[in-house]
DNA sequence: TTCTGTGCAAATCTTTTGCATGGCA
DNA sequence: TGCCATGCAAAAGATTTGCACAGAA
């Protein structure tokens, strides 16, 4: 995948094998905890190490090329792209990814400008409606 | 603090001394990690142990009592009260009580329909602008 | 009196760190 | 070649569990 190895060089981060295999697995799974990218990775790569995992979502995050989404389970963590809201399903547990309208980023511009924002929406996600 | 004896008692949880200590400091702080009300409680009731704490924060959460606020650093606790939405402060890390406009709400009910919503703005506080 | 809750210590996870070695630029 | 990144193992931190005893109802 080429554009990861972009992305990693603008940032100054290396673009080493393991690096490029978390963010493959991020972009297949969309959202994925540290352990899930760990074992899925394993399969194909089984000298990976957890640290490695862990410091390089550590430093991935530092350079925003991934963010951590919250939904009072086990910290998942995607890709950033553009603003959007997280759909949580309550039966489930998956994350989906949803439009975070515009109205309501301007309503909200009103009172906190250039402000970054995070809105998780708990009800069934597509698969269990 | 007889509220709160009556919350527990409406959730057939016991009012222990330990559960309304609880209670009373994230009254009092508005929003605590464990180990802040670990510390704090510890100060006037040195018996207190830590599995007390979040055993009795497990509880609180199930009969949704107590809310768990997602910072991105450490994981804190409110009291259940009105849909509200948070302000965290990017520059001291404090968490806020914000309106959650109606207009917002409703914005949301059209697409998903009676969904707990979880609104974030990370922004400056009221003591840091 | 009964049964839930507490406190302690141990067990389990989860995350971080130090360091020698490996590999990208 | 020069550094940054990796992998391992150990350390540190956070959370959970089991069990005997205490205390609310």
């Amino acid at each position: 995948m080429q554009a990861f190895k972009e992305l990693l060089d603008n940032s100054s981060l290396k673009a080493t094998h393991q690096r490029i295999a978390i963010l493959n697995e991020l972009a297949k799974k969309g959202h994925a905890s540290i352990d899930e990218i760990y074992e899925s990775i394993k399969q194909s790569f089984p000298s990976i190490s957890l640290a490695t995992i862990y410091k390089n979502i550590a430093s991935l995050k530092e350079k925003n090329i991934v963010s951590e989404v919250c939904n009072h389970q086990k910290t998942k963590f995607e890709i950033t792209k553009e603003p959007h809201a997280h759909l949580i399903c309550t039966k489930c547990g998956a994350i989906e990814d949803i439009e975070f309208k515009n109205s309501i980023n301007k309503e909200i511009e009103k009172d906190y400008p250039n402000s970054k924002k995070e809105l998780s929406i708990y009800s069934l996600c597509s698969k269990c409606i």
